[in-house]
DNA sequence: CTGAAAGCGCTTACAG
DNA sequence: CTGAAAGCGCTTACAG
């Protein structure tokens, strides 16, 4: 597909593209000013500009980004804005491992990278961390927009700024941004309606758990609720399932088990639940004591507690939603847009993994 | 991580890595001669070797392999050595399809590739094609060892000229590969037994299918029958479920197809169908027509066909081998080992993915 | 066996 | 507004 330049006498044996002197001597001029052409670094008559452009097009330019990398003295500035990790193995700790991983790969390329993370159950240190972040001044930025009305106000900041941001983990539609990068949410609830209805019999019951403190997780536990619901709409079993939706205030909440596990034990109908976070091990962990017998559950998120209890049979499917993959994905989004010059997917929604007991020691966190 | 030469003035603002100037000063020679000694081009004198060998350890160099790709003036060859895809949408298409995905992203480090393709159902293509790779003298070989003995014999003479190489979708063990990167068939096997397992009533019969004609996929094959069996082993349903392989010699025998319908018609009892290979869709369409009622079908590969049986609901579950990504992840075990001199995972199993209707449209293909 | 110089395709001050 | 030159960290002949 690349077009080489017949008339040029090829020096060496590598493949020939066409370089910044090749579009300077048909133009003539310096290749001084074709630099300055292309990155608008202004400084340029508009004639010649128009003409230097007419030929970068006519001769399908694509610069070299190794030696433009080598060259460049500065370096490039990548701020990452994400919730802190409460440990090594919490679900945040892996967004950050995809973004370092991304960045060990690139570390010829002069990208300096700096994380911003605010306490999730803390607004002001949302803002707080978002004010360090715009006074760096990244060329680009990561964001988790947890907080809508916050973040709103942060990329507003940027956008002022010209400085492009890719989302991960959840999306605020239309807001300029470069990439989207996460799960749609409603279609794992979805997917998990359907590997419930297989598994289970028919006029059975399904209790869908939300724990409702996650405030970080709100719209994802929403939406995958909904998505579950308008499986068995759509499929036309919401005679043959019964489902019903608990949601746990308090994630110690004793009374509460207490309380589910007379039902679960009183209602031999529930064959099935659905648990709208990585919080299902505490189901899990529950079952563990009263029994499972033929009860089918699915969660989400590979974090080690529900590893253990997929292992176990405690939990039988775990969606993934690859949260190192979306890191790593926002970094190239952003290498992509910045050092390659080249475009990017705006909308990049993650595959839905199936895991279980089976296939979770082949899954690679990236 | 860097360690950072202190001494070093810093002359610009970018992260400052050791040179081999910073090496050629402290051991009081050339950059000429460390170049020498790094690549082990000889005429370099024991003694400044060793000395140069202490500094370079001292200082833990690692390499500008952005700078070192500018400034080679010789492409490095790699070969790919696959079977023929018989049509766009074959299965093997796509290692070849990931295959030019990276050398696409890796465009500016002067790497060719080569593809030598050799008819899946003749043995003599294989032999000539092996012997016009050899001819090709590349730096590195990407080998779907498809025959056993006529592989050996092409690695034999790779070894021998001490090109390192990669092999794909099937590995042939203990045959110094720089990596193998493929599927664990029997683990695939084993899963697709717990999906049917989960989905279908005790005391009933689950078909086993195989299509013979396969010839590149015999291993495969058997593997994966092994590994369904054994999770019926392994977890005592043997009583539960009773298991009946039927092998199909000619995937045009509409004799067996015949005989298929009656069997499945008499025996109410058959409640699952596990087909080992991509050929899947063949039976999914016999059930298009004689109606699929309560029978769950699991098969293979993402082709085009079976992925309109899924969306139709006449497969239940397709496993993924990641094509694609074997073919990328090859050309990047080459690109680790022969360009950023890193050292490379030397068994690299893909994920085993669970593909539904639901997941299906959110799977990407690298 | 070793060193000095040119070059890879860009970027970056600096001079005019 | 434009050009000439130095430099990024390596590799590659070439000279001695």
């Amino acid at each position: 597909m690349q077009r080489i330049n017949k008339k040029e006498k090829i020096i060496n044996e590598k493949n020939h593209h066409i370089r910044i002197k090749d579009i300077a001597e048909q133009a003539g001029v310096s290749i001084g000013t074709i630099d300055r052409v292309l990155h608008g670094r202004g400084e340029v008559s508009e004639e010649t500009r128009e003409k230097v452009l007419l030929i970068v097009k006519k001769l399908n330019y694509k610069p070299n980004i190794i030696a433009s990398a080598l060259a460049t003295r500065e370096n490039i500035r990548i701020a990452v804005f994400l919730p802190k990790a409460i440990s090594d193995e919490a679900y945040w700790k892996k967004p950050r491992l995809g973004v370092e991983k991304a960045m060990e790969e690139t570390r010829q390329y002069g990208i300096e990278i700096k994380f911003f993370q605010f306490d999730i159950f803390d607004k002001k240190s949302f803002i707080q961390e978002a004010e360090e972040l715009v006074k760096w001044n990244p060329q680009g930025a990561i964001i988790a927009p947890i907080y809508y009305r916050e973040s709103v106000s942060l990329i507003a900041n940027l956008q002022e700024r010209s400085i492009p941001y890719v989302f991960i983990d959840s999306n605020i539609p239309n807001q300029s941004q470069l990439s989207y990068i996460g799960q749609d949410s409603f279609q794992s609830g979805y997917l998990s309606a359907r590997l419930l209805d297989l598994c289970i019999p028919e006029r059975t019951t399904i209790l869908i758990i939300n724990f409702a403190q996650e405030v970080d997780n709100l719209n994802h536990l929403r939406q995958r609720e909904e998505g579950f619901r308008s499986y068995f709409k759509n499929n036309d079993l919401t005679e043959q399932k019964k489902l019903v939706s608990l949601t746990l205030e308090d994630v110690e909440d004793d009374h509460f088990m207490a309380n589910l596990t007379l039902l679960l034990k009183e209602d031999q109908a529930i064959r099935g639940i659905f648990v709208t976070s990585s919080k299902v091990y505490r189901i899990a962990r529950l079952l563990e004591k009263t029994g499972k017998s033929k009860i089918r559950i699915v969660g989400y998120d590979l974090i080690p507690k529900n590893i253990t209890y997929l292992k176990k049979d405690l939990i039988d499917f775990l969606i993934n939603q690859r949260p190192e993959e979306q890191g790593y994905k926002a970094f190239y989004a952003l290498f992509d847009h910045l050092i390659n010059r080249k475009s990017v997917e705006g909308m990049n929604l993650t595959p839905i993994d199936i895991i279980t007991k089976e296939n979770i020691d082949y899954q690679k966190s990236i």
